[in-house]
DNA sequence: TTGTCTTTTGACAACGTTGTCAGCCTTCGT
DNA sequence: ACGAAGGCTGACAACGTTGTCAAAAGACAA
């Protein structure tokens, strides 16, 4: 800046003032520094600005994710950062792999990099670490699952009403013998799924058979197996529950391999991609991760606006999309 | 860092010293001064650090990816994430969606926030541009897509080879009109496996047929669309060869509607979850994105670490998955 | 012309760090 | 007891920028 201004033949003051548009710079003077940018290839820095300006923007938000490579978690990322980019914001990206370890690990290297606010998919359950961060200015807001021990605006599906509808299809369809296939315990949102499940088979009156609930599933193998021995067992469900996207093509797999898929029934938790062109097609409960991120983005921006409100908790609600897995009676 | 070296009654540099792990403190100090930090919630700042620092590193990283939530770009990005947080540096991310002026503007705001590297899945032809940033010290790889006018570091796939071996399997199997469905012709990767059929078709002695063959079908739609019409025309090709993922579902729902997916053939380029349980399995050529992406993180800090020799191009081959669509004769 | 007001410009300090270097305090050998 | 060597510590400047404020320049009325 300092060569750009002498170039220019004025004070790096008056640089500073054309390179962030303000005005009150002559016309002439302008030019003149324009050019001089141009010609010693110029290139802002936004770190040393951040620095001295006022609010210490960075204009950068820090998104903590499960794994930026999951279906799920990269559509959150890409609407995060649609709304972002409107604002000029870059996102930095971390994936925490359910360890609250490296979550806080990522939250602590966004910290130090001085991001403007946070969004995070938890792994952890406690985040009352997060108090520092929010002292200093940092806005944070929860995606996909809640905060523990900290109150903060969240963006949540609805995940055991969710499941409570993709039962009730089921049991429309004349089933009662319909298995639960659950995630990791540790998991908040497969906690809610499994009492939804419980929640209504209750409202069913349909006795819990405890033979049928598998949970701590993680990964399509572990779905796989956990399924084969539930079909071989007697007595056998009719039809399935699959508390998350890679439990059900976990089981999928495994019907396909036992060759029971057109005869018992599944549903899954999450849509994903070419469920429709398997044979039957397979009916989901469908998350909206695009509209999850879009609010969880928007709200946090919001936040950065001044927005002091107390903290607000919404919900994004699924979609049941019916495609033959579903429909299959008993 | 003032208040903290006041509490702890040391000079700020001690309390910079201690916060670096620099040796040659004394360990009493250095226990005042860690509790003075944690007393104070002291949150070091990174920014301030490198602009400071001799190397003015920002321990960041730029990647532009063509969508952070497409598969193959999110795979990418995972491994490189892998290999960075091994270094203690974190990831910016933007997506180009195969758009110049996004590439641009991503890498000019990644460089204002002094990025150490930048890992670039190029949607650009030129990419003359980037003289500046690596003249100002910034190491450029480039991923998936050749560089434009540009010397650098490139990791590729075997496109053209690739594709080749893929038709040479469709032709052990009988076929000889083989169609071919590519993604835009702006796409560096898709000229070369045009390129791939047009070179392997001339070496087993069939003759081009220009009426098998659609390009610039980008997204499931279109070649879903381009698909019906082919099939529904006379002469009909017994094979299809699919450029791209997309293409290949594409491809394969038109099939299904028209009740041939069993019938003729389908090699796609780029394995997808699932291609296993549609029934045809779909074969693919498969690429390995996380190699990609690790080979393209490795090469970076190796030049981040100053080697300077000259620019290297690395080639990570396609592996063929046959799983019953490729195998269909005739 | 002078005085007043407005617009444009620049000097300087400051943001939170770290590199440099000088000075202090120990330790040790003589 | 003295000097040299080495280990610790801190004062100060600097990184590249912007906020503050005052000075300079121009516009206009009396």
């Amino acid at each position: 800046m300092r060569e750009v201004a002498a170039l220019a033949r004025v004070s790096i003051k008056t640089v500073s003032r054309v390179v962030n548009g303000e005005s009150g710079v002559s016309p002439h003077l302008a030019r003149r520094v324009t050019a001089a940018t141009e010609r010693l290839a110029y290139r802002h820095n936004l770190t040393a600005s951040s620095l001295r300006r006022s609010d210490g923007r960075s204009a950068t938000i820090g998104v903590v994710l499960e794994d930026v490579s999951n279906p799920f978690s990269s559509a959150l990322h890409r609407s995060i950062e649609d709304v972002a980019v409107r604002r000029g914001v870059l996102v930095l990206t971390g994936s925490s792999d359910e360890d609250e370890d490296r979550e806080r690990k990522l939250v602590s290297a966004f910290a130090s990099r001085r991001v403007d606010g946070l969004i995070i998919q938890p792994s952890s359950h406690d985040h009352s670490y997060l108090l520092t961060e929010r002292r200093a200015g940092t806005a944070i807001v929860f995606v996909d699952r809640p905060a523990g021990f900290f109150d903060a605006d969240t963006v949540l599906t609805d995940n055991a009403p969710g499941v409570r509808r993709g039962i009730r299809h089921l049991v429309a369809h004349g089933h009662r013998r319909i298995a639960y296939l659950g995630d990791l315990h540790t998991i908040a949102t497969a906690v809610e799924r499994h009492r939804g499940y419980v929640q209504e088979l209750a409202a069913q009156k349909i006795e819990l058979d405890e033979r049928l609930v598998r949970l701590d599933l993680h990964g399509i193998e572990k779905a796989e197996a956990a399924v084969t021995e539930l079909l071989t067992a007697r007595p056998r469900p009719t039809a399935l529950f699959a508390g998350q996207n890679l439990i059900t093509i976990g089981a999928f797999r495994a019907m396909r391999r036992l060759g029971l898929h057109q005869r018992i029934a599944l549903v899954g938790f999450d849509d994903f991609l070419l469920a429709d062109l398997l044979e039957p097609g397979i009916t989901v409960m469908a998350q909206d991760p695009a509209a999850i991120g879009r609010t969880a983005a928007e709200m946090l921006f919001r936040r950065l606006d001044g927005d002091e409100s107390p903290s607000e908790h919404h919900t994004v609600v699924t979609q049941m999309i019916t495609r033959g897995s579903g429909e299959i009676r008993p």
